[in-house]
DNA sequence: CCGCATCCTAAACGATACTG
DNA sequence: CAGTATCGTTTAGGATGCGG
């Protein structure tokens, strides 16, 4: 656990530390069905660069959300998925999906 | 609505735009069963500066989720209230404290 | 293939003082 | 009471290039 915790005092910010950010939501989401290798990831969230996919990983590593399988191969191949603590967010985020959907369609 | 809803292609995004920020979570939860006054709001929502209720209150009235109501009286009275549509996110926001909650006990 | 290192910008947040 | 105004700090995020 990071140093943010400490000062996590309420646990509405606390849930909001650990899944806000620019990506970590659309990571957590694409990973609930199977676990994906770093390059499919990268496919996958258009638009995110190496430094950040792999920072956002790392942090979520570090909260126990995601967990990462080195295969110690050449050339190297890491895999990514869900923890059981990350699966149990997997319904909030399709509540916060279908949600956002209903916002933006009412244009 | 604004201009943060043009970038926002996905979803999970959408809605963490919407309710992310430091405050923000936090603000609708306090309001989640009655409105409030500005003054109320600034002594429930420990920690936060004039400058950022007033700022978070403004952007959760654009989008339309809380909503503002001002009586012209001296002393000033202004008070804040969810619309039905942020009403719609309290038992999402209650799902996010449970699962906080819970993982904040793990220690 | 899966990253890390460096540098940089922009946005969020904060401190403090003041006002209709 | 319910805010503004100004300025400063901090952090998230981005661009680009290199490396095992």
């Amino acid at each position: 656990m990071n140093k943010k915790n400490v000062i996590a005092y309420c646990p509405v910010d606390y849930a909001f530390k650990r899944i806000g950010g620019k990506y970590k939501g659309r990571i957590l989401w694409v990973l609930r069905d199977s676990c994906m290798r770093y390059g499919e990831l990268k496919r996958a969230i258009i638009g995110i660069t190496p430094k950040m996919l792999t920072q956002t990983l790392r942090e979520l590593e570090a909260d126990e959300l995601v967990s990462r399988k080195v295969y110690l191969e050449v050339p190297p191949k890491v895999e990514y998925s869900l923890t059981s603590t990350g699966e149990e967010l997997i319904p909030l985020i399709k509540q916060l999906r279908s949600w956002g959907e209903k916002q933006m369609s009412r244009n």
